[in-house]
DNA sequence: TACCAATAGTTTGCACACAAACTGTTAGTC
DNA sequence: GACTAACAGTTTGTGTGCAAACTATTGGTA
């Protein structure tokens, strides 16, 4: 019974409790960031999964819920209800492309494209909220980023 | 109208940019992780927030839902169902704590306690699947653990 | 001792997140 | 041109995650 082939007790410890720190770090991190914007996305009346949607959308319009999907990872199956809510809002259309009736066309309405002026004053009030600086953001960034990479399938 | 004052369309852009690459890079990442979990965890019965609770179990038991609540970070309104899911798999007893009525003892049950055996092939089989170095997890932690604080109310 | 604020959990309502089943639409292939 | 596999979204069911309202218990305090 080797070491390597049946840990001890204190390692097996250590193993659980190391696992327990990195991805449980993660998953706490991610939900207290997000409890940040909570506030500032109030008043827009948007969640954050939706102000997401809403920066893609300013960065290009109009998007499928394919490529929503893959530039946001997140499944059809979310982001289709989610759509509705903000079609409901007033903040994007949603339309069949008529050169693929398969594929549907979100685009920003006038207010989805005015909203844009508001969320530019969320990052700054995150930031200043975080107290953290650029350079110890973007070493996070980094290793988030290998971290997705390692994660895909 | 100054830079600091009023910043120009092309630092407007990199501002909503760079705020989607940090939180949205957090999220997917959760995300994604929580995915390598569930194939592994999906054999014992459990999600990945249970198994969570299990760890916690695990270093100590009877905890309860207010200590489970303050050492996980999740709300009591998230615990109560999903303790009533593991009491009903079976890996735990929910009981009043006969000091205090209020209270609410989670305790492993036998079969809780024997599957610490299975959950002692997750870790590695994550840090394989990730395949990142210890160094590098190591990182990753710090900056979460900065970030967590930060966000602390 | 009777009252009352604080505390611990539970419940309800809404919004993800994801897997699996389902509905149309398109593009090959014969 | 009819058939079929692939594709794009939607729907359904389960399980978080969180805020707000609710219930029961406890511990002061008048």
């Amino acid at each position: 019974m080797t070491a390597t082939s049946q840990p001890d007790a204190a390692a097996a410890d250590d193993l659980l409790a190391l696992d327990r720190q990195v991805c449980f770090a993660l998953a706490v991190a991610s939900r207290s960031v997000i409890a940040l914007y909570r506030p500032l996305l109030e008043p827009m009346g948007i969640t954050h999964p939706q102000y997401l949607v809403m920066l893609a959308l300013w960065e290009r319009s109009p998007l499928s819920v394919k490529q929503l999907s893959g530039l946001l990872q997140l499944d059809p199956g979310t982001l289709s209800p989610l759509l509705k809510r903000l079609e409901a809002i007033g903040y994007v259309t949603r339309r069949r492309d008529p050169r693929d009736e398969r594929a549907l066309a979100v685009e920003l309405t006038e207010e989805g494209r005015a909203l844009r002026e508001q969320a530019l004053l969320v990052p700054p009030a995150i930031m200043t909220r975080l107290g953290m600086s650029t350079e110890e953001l973007q070493v996070l960034h980094r290793s988030l980023t290998r971290v997705i990479a390692a994660a895909a399938p």
